[in-house]
DNA sequence: AAAGAGGTCAACCGCTCTTAA
DNA sequence: GTTAAGAGCGGTTGACCTCTT
């Protein structure tokens, strides 16, 4: 019983450094047949590697958009930040950094900013740049905060065209349509301050790239309770049934990574925030944690769950919602 | 010029999580 | 609910390169 090896080591297979001939082939056939199915990738191209391989070599290296090339300053800066907030979770830093792949970050923080750290005295050239970055005997004084957020895939953010009525701020909230973007299509844009989404249409798949630039830190080291960082997002029913929803069916669960959802960073937005200014976003900037949970008619109470519970589950908080109320 | 040390980074490995049957 | 395949993740390895003596 149990699992088949991936890669089965009695197999010929070819192994190490992978050769132009095969990655053009790989790049062919990827070009053809899209990504996926990587075990029959291998066999259908003809390549004598293992499934994993052929992946490993296509999101790292063959894969459009990877960037080549010397991390900058400020992605260093950013990959210090990131590191600082969420470990050694490489795929969840990359993501923040277009073009560049996680084992790449890995590699550069243990060869470059890793040492750095241990050392306790960063590279005078690009100190002015890190403002906190850790010593190495204040590892304590450095929080990481563990988050669930192994698998982002989507940002959601809030549609609030319409005038604003600041009296009736809740029931604003109540009638802000969620936008939903694949985190997978994300990218930096200095414009991002002035998306407008009223001038999108929900029920087609028109909706501008972007990520909300924030100082991430401030969010995630300030106020924000460790209970909800690390509450799994992908329990709340809204988002396990956003297929039968009238609002963002279309551009929510037309992709094959309609489950699990996760509510990205942006959401939880405390009051101490800035976001790079923008009336688009008027309505998340002023939402605390409590605000948002109340937009979700889910109490804290529930959220943080009981403490007689102590299987590991009950550390991610089973959150509900009537589902006639969920987007 | 040669040899050894150290650094870099692509690739591998083993594990967990997700998904679909 | 169970099982197995697919996918993804982080840690580790080792070949290759550069630097130092």
């Amino acid at each position: 019983m149990g699992r088949s090896p991936c890669c089965p080591k009695d197999q010929s297979l070819n192994r190490g450094t992978w050769t132009a001939i095969e990655d053009k082939i790989l790049e062919a056939y990827i070009k053809i047949h899209g990504e996926g199915k990587w075990r029959n990738v291998a066999k259908r191209a003809g390549l004598k590697r293992c499934g994993k391989s052929c992946r490993l070599r296509w999101l790292n290296y063959l894969r459009p958009g990877i960037k080549r090339g010397n991390i900058t300053n400020d992605e260093e800066e950013l990959i210090i930040r990131l590191h600082k907030l969420l470990g050694n979770r490489w795929s969840l830093i990359a993501g923040r950094l277009p073009g560049r792949t996680d084992n790449e970050i890995k590699n550069y923080w243990n060869t470059n900013i890793g040492k750095k750290i241990l050392l306790g005295r960063p590279n005078p050239t690009k100190a002015s740049a890190i403002v906190e970055l850790p010593k190495a005997n204040a590892s304590a004084s450095c929080t990481v905060i563990r988050t669930r957020a192994t698998r982002c895939r989507k940002v959601v953010l809030m549609n609030t065209s319409g005038p604003q009525e600041p009296h009736d701020h809740h029931q604003q909230q109540l009638d802000a349509k969620p936008v939903v973007v694949e985190s997978s299509s994300l990218v930096h844009d200095e414009n991002h301050g002035t998306v407008d989404f009223s001038k999108y249409n929900l029920e087609e798949n028109n909706l501008p790239n972007f990520t909300i630039d924030f100082e991430i830190d401030k969010i995630f080291l300030s106020e924000i309770d460790f209970d909800l960082m690390n509450a799994d997002f992908s329990k709340l029913p809204c988002f396990e049934n956003n297929n039968n929803n009238e609002v963002g069916s279309s551009t929510t669960c037309d992709t094959d990574h309609s489950s699990p959802a996760f509510i990205d960073h942006a959401l939880l937005v405390s009051k101490e925030t800035e976001l790079h200014g923008s009336e688009d976003f008027q309505l998340m900037a002023p939402l605390t944690v409590s605000e948002y949970f109340d937009w979700l008619f889910v109490s804290e109470d529930t959220l943080h769950g009981s403490e007689e519970n102590s299987d590991d589950q009950s550390k991610y908080p089973t959150l509900s919602a009537p589902k006639d109320r969920c987007f």
